[in-house]
DNA sequence: GGGAATTTGGCACTGAGTGGCACTTTGCCG
DNA sequence: CGGCAAAGTGCCACTCAGTGCCAAATTCCC
């Protein structure tokens, strides 16, 4: 009771704000091997991928993410623990904090290689390409991945949409994908002056689009072309919305 | 030490999920006066607004907001602990939460409030406007009101946009806009098939558009014309982004 | 002034997230 | 093989947000 011990310094007021310690949440990266990452190269040699011990990082962050999943699905997301899902994972406490930097991001996993194959595509464009062109190119190959993945993608929504934290941090991932649209059409407008703003503006609209496009199909549970689906909602963008922006009551 | 005396029930699952304590977030919903609140009435003349109860919440309300924000751009938003906010405000942590539902709630004062606005120019749009017209009328409403507090927008901005939680929190409400907006806008269109999944599009573009302008009004610090920026912006998404969209790079 | 309805404060508790340190494992040498 | 450094892990203590509960204070209304 009373109080404990010594809270070190002052506490309370200007906590460093260093925090260097994990950050996790970083891609794996690997996979692509190569990358020439400059390891500490203590000798030289070596190359033959020995990395033993990545495998078995690898094993457990597996392993946090199927046991969570099992639990969220289960008991719901906010129900579940921090402490359970580590229990269940046979790691501590402590350890999870080095995988993930929060809650939140388990049920997210890949969210950085998605964005990232997002992006290589974006970037692959040909330079001679419009850029509502390439997203219509590039929605077709997500749709095709999505529904190949549409079970797996379905129940990981529900979680979503059912979890406050959780719609948070999905708008947070939609803004990344604006910002690298944004990005990637700017460099391909005009060079000139607001090219910035209309890169953006672009995107936003783009994004909206896509969003509800893409909410729509997880309430149809999927039963529904997702490639045509972005097709027609990329054409009325594309047509300035014409039936619906005049069109008050139609015939 | 060893263990806390007992945790009432066995604890640690299944506790009850009700909670309806006090939800605090809700609108002031006053300042309308007239609106035949059912009050009590206990007698009928009086009239004078004797709420003086009233009076001290709303007290309590601005001066957490006050002392917060003062806080918060002096050390930042997560570096100010709620203690500090209520100890500065002369109230206890546990009515902090009857006030604000969470820290984040204390960077958005009147969201609600805005939210409402909107939704009242939304519904009270003539039957016979396009979606895109009472769009772009009532972005000029709004843009002078942010011109008008241009000043205090812009710090107001300046801390969200530091603080990754206030951006996913402004997000939510950007979402809250948006489906305000294609519930108007599904009640405007031709009734019919897909009216829901339209209605979605044209909202989501729409808020891209305007999240777009805003942000691009903020970086510019309020220096250019909020409405005549808005008002391009959506020329730009009435006609399908023609000039960005096919030109590639225009002579 | 008295009693009911709110409002408030204090307390205890849960759960997320972090820092520090000691201990174990793994990779890498000579 | 034995030893060494670095990476990975476990444990403990701590901070802080958020919630339930109940008693004390305040306001309202007669």
């Amino acid at each position: 009771m009373k109080k404990p011990p010594v809270p070190k310094t002052t506490g309370t007021e200007l906590s460093g704000r260093v925090a260097r310690v994990a950050p996790a949440d970083a891609p794996k990266r690997a996979t692509k091997r190569g990358s020439t990452s400059p390891k500490s190269a203590s000798r030289s040699a070596g190359s033959v991928t020995p990395r033993l011990r990545e495998r078995k990082k690898d094993a457990t962050r597996r392993a946090l993410v199927k046991v969570a999943n099992q639990r969220f699905h289960s008991k719901g997301f906010e129900a579940t623990t921090i402490d359970e899902i580590c229990s269940d994972a046979g790691v501590s406490r402590r350890t999870f904090f080095r995988y993930f930097a929060s809650k939140d991001a388990l049920a997210f996993p890949n969210r950085a290689e998605r964005l990232e194959h997002f992006l290589d595509l974006l970037e692959g464009a040909p330079e001679t390409e419009s850029a509502l062109t390439s997203m219509r190119r590039i929605a077709q190959i997500f749709a095709r991945e999505y529904a190949a993945n549409r079970d797996q993608l379905i129940a990981q929504q529900r979680l979503i949409s059912s979890t406050p934290s959780l719609i948070a941090r999905e708008h947070d991932i939609d803004r990344d994908w604006e910002n690298a649209m944004a990005r990637a059409f700017s460099r391909r407008l005009v060079r000139g002056r607001d090219d910035d703003l209309r890169a953006h503006i672009l995107a936003g609209a783009v994004i909206g689009v896509i969003r509800a496009t893409m909410r729509h199909w997880f309430e149809m549970d999927g039963r529904v072309d997702l490639g045509k689906l972005g097709s027609q909602a990329l054409d009325a963008l594309q047509d300035g919305f014409l039936p619906m922006a005049t069109a008050v009551r139609r015939t």
